[in-house]
RNA sequence: GUGAGUGUAGCUCAGUUGGUUAGAGCAUCAGACUGUGGAUCUGAGGGUCGGGGGUUCGAAUCCCCUCACUCACCCCA
């Protein structure tokens, strides 16, 4: 008796990722890797799945509702990890002898146990960095040298990463005269929709959801209306906060920014000073970072983060400063598609090496072998069968290159190499000669 | 979590006021074609019409429930 067929599917929200994507995709995040390291950043790798208590009282009582959150085997209260910043406060909080400051970087998956829509999914990747035990605007210049050099790397020119401070909208609270700190995260979450919902809506949503009087509209639109070059936004906003102590750092740290990222050689076009960005989890303590797309600026922010000086604290009691940007790898992937910059690729074999007959087939293995050490990626024609079908099939994975090794070949000791877009075909005597074909042409498709 | 819309082959979709055995294009496989892919021709496989219940002589079609997906809110990456 036949069991019953189990219907192959896959949970609301997650998704396989099928070679046509994860090609380009993986070759993305090596670029991505490769900048990391570049500046020094380790990778780290994390659990998937933590103690409850680890993840729970740090997001906001919002995103304790997107846990994905279980009772194990054992009856432990464990999570999905959300993301990957607490998991790295954990880590800078349990081990004793990490280098400070800690420079790590992560690649990884998290989960949300959110209603997927367009662009979003339950299970997603991360990809951090962060430096712990840093507490200078230097460490917070870094992430934007750091966003900087990937968005270069991908060769994407046109892009802007807009900084902020949450201690501006600390500043602005004050000067409100709120002192409840839901009542300011309400103030804070509506400014962020400033950009995408626009200052109607963002006035109406200030009095319903935020609960301020129009007087005190007045001067967020005030502190909003702040505009001009960086150097010009600064000089206003000291003047803004004269009187507004908890906002002074703020700006100091802001200055520094600039400095810094102007002494680096950045182009002050690309960083701007944006007030109205805040960022919605409720972590972050200083300065705030978003990077959009001039090209794309509806697909919102594709690198983000900022300072959280006070998230290693919930383990040791202690602050320890701490700062970080994050690719949003997959916004970031759909955008290079839709400005067609990412190649596309639906095989990593550059030649497929066929098999004639059983007679053959020694020389055949003996050629993949010898061009994979020469560093060529070589596949064999595993299912064998008709010439023609084996050409189809490089055909229709798109593999540039056919190596042909049959009686007539074998006898007088060549193999003949078909470029598969061109139709020519050529007869070479050593593997050699083949491998070095085959690179050249790589080579020219990469210039 | 709230509201609206859509579910027919792997994909895109037809399917008449409810009527016999649910179709097409693309894709797949085989053959024409055992030393050469993309083209053409011929043929084949592939469907519990998302699932369950109801109305009816009869349901892909009408009704109810449910699940999934899409869009807009909420929130975010």
């Amino acid at each position: 008796m036949a069991s019953a067929l189990i219907e192959p599917r896959v949970l609301r929200g997650f998704r396989d990722y099928l070679p046509e994507e994860m090609i380009p995709r993986q070759r993305m995040i090596n670029t991505i890797t490769a900048v990391f390291e570049r500046h020094g950043f380790a990778p780290l790798g994390t659990p998937a799945l933590e103690y409850s208590e680890v993840l729970l009282g740090k997001y906001g009582a919002d995103a304790e509702k997107l846990l994905f959150r279980f009772t194990d085997n054992g009856g432990r209260d464990v999570s999905l990890r959300y993301d990957l910043t607490l998991s790295l406060a954990r880590v800078a909080a349990q081990y004793g002898n990490l280098p400070v400051p800690f420079k790590r970087y992560q690649i990884a998956p998290v989960w949300r146990a959110e209603r997927p829509g367009h662009g979003r999914f339950r299970e997603f990747y991360q990809c951090d960095v962060d430096i712990v035990g840093a507490a200078g605007p230097l460490a917070e210049y870094e992430c934007i040298q750091v966003d900087y050099d990937v968005m270069t790397a991908l060769g994407i020119e046109k892009f802007s990463i807009h900084v902020s401070n949450r201690k501006l909208l600390e500043g602005l609270s004050s000067k409100l005269g709120v002192s409840d700190s839901a009542q300011s995260r309400a103030i804070a979450r509506t400014i962020d929709k400033l950009p995408s919902q626009g200052e109607g809506a963002v006035r109406a949503l200030l009095f319903s959801d935020a609960g301020l009087n129009s007087e005190q509209i007045g001067i967020v639109f005030e502190y909003l209306s702040l505009k001009g070059s960086n150097e010009a936004i600064l000089a206003q906003l000291r003047e803004f906060f004269a009187n507004t102590p908890e906002a002074h750092s703020g700006i100091e740290s802001l200055e520094a920014i600039i400095r810094c990222a102007s002494a680096a050689g950045i182009p002050e076009s690309t960083i701007e000073l944006d007030l109205s960005i805040a960022r919605g989890l409720d972590y972050y303590t200083g300065t705030v970072y978003e990077t959009f797309l001039l090209d794309l600026p509806a697909l919102g922010s594709v690198m983000s983060g900022g300072r959280y000086d006070g998230l290693v604290a919930i383990f040791t009691g202690q602050d320890v400063p701490a700062v970080g940007i994050s690719v949003g790898i997959d916004r970031l992937f759909s955008g290079l598609q839709e400005t067609g910059r990412i190649p596309q690729a639906a095989t990593v074999s550059q030649v497929l090496v066929t098999v004639f007959n059983e007679s053959t087939t020694p020389q055949s293995l003996q050629a993949a072998t010898r061009l994979r050490s020469l560093g060529v990626a070589a596949e064999v024609a595993v299912e064998g069968g008709a010439l023609r079908r084996q050409l189809k099939y490089a055909n229709k994975q798109h593999i540039p290159f056919a190596l042909i090794i049959g009686p007539d070949e074998a006898e007088n000791g060549t193999m003949t190499l078909r470029d598969m877009e061109s139709g020519e075909q050529e007869s070479f005597s050593t593997v050699e000669a083949v491998a070095a074909r085959v690179l050249e042409q790589r080579d020219d498709h990469l210039s």
